[in-house]
DNA sequence: CCCCTTAATAGTCACTGCGACTATAAAAGG
DNA sequence: CCTTTTATAGTCGCAGTGACTATTAAGGGG
């Protein structure tokens, strides 16, 4: 009950794991850290780390999202704070609460080895099993979470850089969901949600597809979808 | 990172406050406790508590619900995690890191004092403001949470009793949102949703009401609402 | 240079879900 | 017996959307 004097309280270690996602050749993929010491050594994990003593969780997530992928400004991407998991024995040393976050990354940087991890990797979602600690749980969690907010939120552009077409932004739906979208449905869907993609005032992408140039679109000002993008699958996975 | 011998770390205290919320007279309630020493010495506060050695969050959350409330049974009560609070200034004395939940009463017990507050209370929602720390913010968070909740979930009837009429549950939607529904169609899509509520084999609600007698249901299996019931509000607030 | 492929964009059609509304049934109260 | 209250049944029309076809504009290969 808050009060300190009538109850005495243990002391936790309290870190923030991170799942960081982004999209490598339309596969949802994960950055992931190898652990150099046990316990699960040689194991794959989520990045991570403790709260220094003048952080939130939140400035520490993001500290350690800019430390782990090396880039120079994360102050614009989308981080979420999932849960928080605090089972006793999901640490086995001891007792350690973890704030977990989901980070969306546009254009991934290249596989790297910023901040003290001995190694990091981009792992493809599907590939990423047999985590360290609870870390497996997180990954799902923060995918599920994910996939739900495409529905009724603007999320997805957090998936795309400034400058996006309107396939870009299908294709982060059709990979987070593994469904197959039809694409003038979701055009017109888009489209006709007021805020959520703005036309850049006069621009085409033109040598680099193969097809007829797409128009380019900004994420707009809208946050919320009304109403929703719901998950309806098609047969297929997209080609 | 999580190795601890390369960073050192802060001891944290970590505690969970709960949003205890209930429907009370068509309006939703909150049960807040009298805080009886500093800081914040006679405002009122959400329960809540320190997670002791060997408990999750969870389990602290559920031991300070059925302390707090007085009530044997909490196994069947729906608990929600909301998020974690963890800003640095957040109580003046030390760093707490505080796990917030949000508890669904179907019957509120009488004003109680159970547990060992000084003093609880029911209070309506609208009238809980200037609570203690950041308790307003965590109050606000467990009422959004809910009402979205209530749109895209089943979580309504964790509102409700074990046997309940639509009138009673529509009411719940009504009293979380603030808006009227209209009867016909609520009916029409809580019934057309399978696995929402299913009818009581044989029996109707009779001396109680003033009207027709309702038709008594129970939860169904479903968890999910495919499609939502999205909040379209009409004009008033219910009578 | 023509044609095939690829991808973006435009448009059609029918069905479903839902908001708005009216009508009927079954109780209590005066 | 009437009014009031609440539950239940049903109707109508529109918006949103799934499924589908057609057209446009690029690149590549013969």
């Amino acid at each position: 009950m808050h009060g300190y004097d009538k109850h005495a309280f243990e002391p936790f270690a309290v870190t923030v794991d991170l799942a960081v996602l982004t999209l490598r050749a339309d596969a949802l993929h994960v950055l992931l850290v190898a652990r150099g010491q046990e316990p699960y050594a040689g194991r794959w994990a989520l990045p991570g780390g403790f709260l220094l003593p003048d952080e939130s969780a939140e400035t520490a997530a993001r500290r350690e999202l800019a430390e782990e992928t090396g880039l120079a400004d994360v102050t614009g991407l989308h981080l979420e704070q999932l849960r928080t998991y605090s089972e006793p024995g999901r640490d086995p040393r001891m007792r350690v609460v973890s704030v977990a976050f989901a980070a969306l990354l546009p254009d991934p940087p290249e596989p790297h080895g910023g901040g003290d991890a001995a190694e990091a990797r981009w792992v493809p979602y599907d590939e990423a099993r047999g985590l360290a600690f609870d870390h497996d749980r997180i990954l799902a969690d923060a995918r599920d979470r994910v996939g739900a907010k495409l529905e009724y939120t603007c999320l997805a552009t957090a998936f795309c850089p400034a400058e996006f077409t309107l396939g870009e932004l299908q294709r982060v739906y059709e990979t987070v969901w593994g469904t197959a979208l039809d694409r003038p449905n979701f055009r017109r869907k888009v489209l006709a949600t007021p805020g959520f993609v703005e036309p850049v005032p006069g621009a085409a992408r033109l040598t680099g597809g193969r097809g007829k140039p797409a128009a380019l679109y900004r994420a707009g000002p809208a946050t919320a979808l009304h109403p929703p993008l719901l998950r309806t699958p098609r047969e297929g996975r997209p080609a």
